[in-house]
DNA sequence: GTGAAAGCGCTAACAT
DNA sequence: ATGTTAGCGCTTTCAC
């Protein structure tokens, strides 16, 4: 292996990887570390000569010199770390997008993240709280990859905290969730608005928000555009592609003209049991599914009309609420829209 | 919003909410600094007396005290932060697992990561790379979300680089990438294995070292096997769903028995062409994917055979060469093998 | 305008 | 066996 290839390891010339120091900047410009201080922090308030400012400047620049942001925030006492702590960081596609809002928003204001993955392992939580708080984290995001309601482990009490994904049901922390019941009802609505009116929905059998929400939304749609609503249209299944094959051939017994799916994989499902029997997405059966998955949503055949999970904006928000940039609802909580997403499983590219 | 849900910020009682310091817990305890900081970091090689070290521990856990990473840091020179910067941290599932198995890794070894994202934004990486410096990394995993050839950022010659899932063609730091040649040439043999010998290749048209490497194992194995190199069957098509369907039904024009698709995506466009042709997998067609993408791999219909991409292992594999665990070979690359993952779309569940 | 010095919380060498 | 103290690199008040 050649010598590049391990920097730090063995440099021949100069001081020894030693990194440039205000002292070193000091000594090399000729002037005291405060000087270089208030320098390098391009503090117009304080009177340094223009003289003086450029040549401490020209120093920072030849010496490559960088702030230890280790000392200033011994310094003023409080750090500008965020912490996040995920139930899953990529079991899911789900718990990235947490991470990326967060992670933008967080530098966005000049904060950065420390990222810890639980997997659901309470040691391993305990010991991802005891990290960040040993930081002096500003405040801790506790994520969740699917929406539910959570306990806050005893640890985070000392910090401030925003639930991400997931609530406390006993409010001891602020939460950020998606809006199930607005989700529910917009995808119902995509289906109503191009003239169906007997809709079947796939509902998952786990009990969750996402589970009472969705549900509760499809009624709200019905409702408002003046369908009763019959339960035996109300099918229930295990949320993935197997459970949305099983429950599509209970939907074709009934005369539904159209279905909501619980979510895109459950969807998946029922295209493939529709084309099995010979049945042509959207003019046999409209379809809308929920979550937004994207390999699965954009790509299918024809591709699938969803309702999209805001898990980007829900990491965003709760750096925002943890900030205090953004006030929740008296309850503690901000919701978050769930956006559709329009495709050509409801109408046919051609029509519409 | 009830006051327990902002604790920073009100507390009535107490030492409004200054973090504990080796100082309070020597002034509790009637003990110097110096005495807690050895019990605190359980210093068995200094002399201690047990009764003052009970005693010390008590005060410890009872005022909750933490050490403080930050003073930690600052005195022994060097930190635990090993930066992390990729160019789509959840674009796509796989810098995830990447992510993830960094983290893993790293959390093992007593390190924290630091993530950056840069969404290949020059700027917002110059940025990333700047705030490592100034957390004074350990060092950086630079990484991408597909394989391939990358220029390290002018800052990062100053930290020592390892690059994940890419590499630079001047050899300018150490790189850990799959083993996309055993890959392709894995897949292929599983073919080979359940009697193919016309066997289609439906290659990306993007050029890549997956594109080559694949291509390269599949002609290995076609070799292996005493098969002759027939590049009629080699297809070339965009690398989504589309391009899979496209590419499919030139395949079904050759006497191909089996395909090797470039990856999932791909397959899955495969799929849905042969069903529309009434052709059933694995019967009239083999299939085997690239990439294990679980919510499309696992859940086709039958479930497609593939081969996984070491992301986990691929971030782990950087963090062991980043702090010295793991030699890479003379060229200073890591190559990472890539798993097969046999489902149902090369032999059917009854007669495997 | 610029410098000297205190101190953030901690570790470790040196006293006692 | 325990205490004292000098920094680590930085910010900031207060002198000059």
């Amino acid at each position: 292996m050649s010598d590049k290839l391990r920097p730090g390891a063995d440099d021949d010339t100069s001081s020894a990887r030693r990194p440039v120091t205000l002292q070193d900047v000091a000594k090399a410009a000729g002037v005291s570390v405060a000087t270089v201080s208030f320098v390098a922090n391009d503090r117009r308030d304080v009177r340094v000569a223009d003289a003086t400012r450029a040549r401490v400047q020209r120093v920072i620049d030849d010496l490559g010199y960088r702030p230890n942001v280790m000392a200033q925030t011994l310094q003023h006492g409080r750090s500008r770390f965020i912490g996040l702590v995920a139930d899953a960081i990529a079991t899911t596609p789900f718990a990235g997008q947490i991470i990326h809002g967060a992670q933008d928003e967080a530098w966005k204001h000049g904060y950065v993240l420390l990222i810890a993955n639980t997997e659901g392992d309470t040691e391993a939580e305990r010991e991802a709280i005891a990290m960040m708080l040993e930081h002096r984290v500003h405040g801790v995001l506790y994520s969740t990859w699917f929406h539910r309601a959570a306990e806050l482990p005893a640890g985070l009490r000392q910090a401030d905290v925003v639930m991400v994904n997931c609530f406390s049901p006993t409010q001891e922390a602020r939460g950020v969730v998606p809006d199930e019941r607005q989700g529910g009802r917009t995808a119902t609505e995509a289906l109503i608005a191009s003239g169906h009116r007997r809709i079947a929905f796939i509902n998952a059998t786990t009990p969750a928000p996402a589970q009472t929400g969705r549900l509760q939304g499809y009624q709200d749609a019905l409702a408002a555009a003046g369908i009763d609503f019959d339960p035996s249209l109300v099918r229930y299944a295990f949320s993935d592609q197997e459970g949305g094959y099983d429950a599509a051939g209970e939907v074709l017994e009934t005369d539904a003209t159209a279905v909501f799916c619980y979510n895109d994989r459950m969807a998946m499902g029922l295209y493939d049991r529709l084309r099995e029997r010979g049945l042509s997405i959207p003019q046999d059966m409209a379809v809308v599914g929920f979550d937004n998955q994207e390999v699965i949503a954009a790509h299918l055949r024809p591709p699938l009309s969803t309702v999209g999970l805001p898990h980007y904006e829900l990491g965003a928000a709760g750096v925002r609420v943890l900030l205090g940039l953004e006030a929740p609802d008296d309850d503690g909580m901000t919701i978050v829209a769930c956006p559709p997403f329009l495709r050509d499983s409801i109408v046919p590219p051609a029509l519409s």
